[in-house]
DNA sequence: CGCGACGTTGATTTGCCTCAACGATTGTGG
DNA sequence: CCACAATCGTTGAGGCAAATCAACGTCGCG
C-alpha cells in the first residue's frame, strides 16, 4: 500500500532508502465507509491524508445549509485542510469519502519531523502545493470571467474521470451553481 | 535593500550567513515606472519577484478585453506566474506596476540552484506557496457561495490599505463585478 | 415495500450585466 | 501653466443569467 504513495512521490523527487523507511514509519491506513467524516467543521485538521482508494471531498457549508466543494481527491490525490492543519486551530471545513475509501494518513508531528530530517520532503511538498496553488488560481479566473456553462464544461474536459463517477449535486456545489441550473445546461448541451 | 527581503524570510525560517551570501548574490534589482509590464501574455515568466516598494498587479485579459486580476502584491509580497515560472512556458497572464515600483527579482535557474545548495529554501518556498495557497482556497469559496456586496465586504476586510491606495475598477476586476455594479454596492452600504 | 436522494421541468423573481450619459479628477503634451 | 484627453466614479433604463420555489418520476437502499 505504500508502493502507491512511493510511485507517486518519485517522479517529482526520487527518494533514497533512508527516506523511504522513515516515511512507511509514519504512515498509517485508514478505511473509510461511504458518508463517514474524515474532518467536521470545528475540528483539528491533524493528518495530511494521501488516496488510495476511492473519493472525497472537502466542503464548506453556509448559514442556509448548503454545501461548496472546495476541492475532490481521488486516487493518489492529497486531501487536507492545510489552514487548520499548520496553524492546529479548528477547521471551518468538512472531508468526507463520497465512495468506501482507503487513505494513508500521516501526522502533524510527523510530518514536521520528516521536514527536519529530510528536507527533501520540503521539496516534495512544495512542488505538490505549488501546483495545487496554479489549478485554485485557475479555477478562481474562471470564477470571475466565465459563465456557468463554461465552468461546467471547463470541469467536464479538466477532470473527464471524475464527471463520471461523482452525481450532479455534487459538481454543481463544486462549480458553483445550483443543481436545477446544472440539469437545465446540460440540457442545452445536448441540443445545442 | 536586500534586508527587507531578508526580514521577511527570517521569521518563516532563520538564514544562516552562508545562505544570505548566495541569496544576495542572486538577487538583482528593477525599477518599474507606472503601468510598467513585468509579464505580458506569450512571454515566459522568467524571475520570483518579491515587492520592495510600490504595487503591482497579475491578471488575464479575456476575448473582450476585459481584465480579470488574479493577485495584488505590495511591500513584501511576492508574485509571479508560477506555472508559467516552473514549466518555463508561454504565460496567459500580465503582470504590470500600478504604481511606480521596486522588485528584487531572481531568475529561475538561480532559484533552482538555491534549492539544491540549500533546501531551507525549499522550507520558506512551501510555506509560502501554502499560505498563498489557503488565500486562494478561501476565495473560490467566496466566489462560488456569495453575493458580490459580501465579496467585497470581506475584500475591505482583508485588505483595507490596499482598498485606499488602488482604483476602484480594480477591485472590482479582482471580487468579479464590473465597475458600475462595484458603485451600486458602494452607494447601498452608505445607506444601509 | 417505502423512503429519501437524485435529476428534471416550469413559473417567477432577482442579482448582476450592458449600454449610454454625465461631471469630476487626473495626467499629459504643447 | 493651461487645454485637452483619458480615466474614473456615478446614475439610470433595460435585459439576461442564474436563483428560488414547487412539483414530479425514477432509482437505489434500508
Amino acid at each position: 500500500m505504500l508502493e502507491k504513495l512511493i510511485a507517486h512521490i518519485e517522479p517529482i523527487c526520487s527518494l533514497a532508502a533512508a527516506e523511504i523507511d522513515a516515511l512507511s514509519e509514519k504512515v498509517r491506513l485508514k478505511k473509510l465507509r461511504r458518508r463517514q467524516y474524515l474532518l467536521q467543521e470545528g475540528d483539528i485538521c491533524r493528518c495530511y491524508n494521501f488516496v488510495l482508494k476511492g473519493c472525497l471531498r472537502m466542503y464548506q457549508v453556509d448559514v442556509k445549509g448548503t454545501e461548496h466543494i472546495l476541492q475532490f481527491a481521488q486516487e493518489d490525490g492529497w486531501i487536507t485542510d492545510i489552514s487548520s492543519f499548520h496553524r492546529q486551530l479548528p477547521s471551518k471545513l468538512f472531508i468526507d469519502a463520497l465512495e468506501p475509501s482507503e487513505v494513508l494518513q500521516i501526522q502533524q508531528a510527523d510530518l514536521i519531523q520528516l521536514y527536519i530530517q529530510f528536507p527533501k520532503f520540503d521539496r516534495y511538498f512544495r512542488v505538490l502545493v505549488e501546483n495545487a496553488f496554479v489549478k485554485m488560481q485557475e479555477r478562481v479566473l474562471q470564477n470571475i470571467s466565465s459563465s456557468a456553462e463554461a465552468r461546467y464544461r471547463s470541469f467536464l474536459q479538466e477532470y473527464p474521470a471524475l464527471a463520471n463517477r461523482i452525481s450532479q449535486v455534487q459538481i454543481a456545489a463544486f462549480i458553483g451553481v445550483t443543481p436545477e441550473f446544472l440539469s437545465k445546461i446540460r440540457q442545452q448541451l445536448k441540443s445545442g
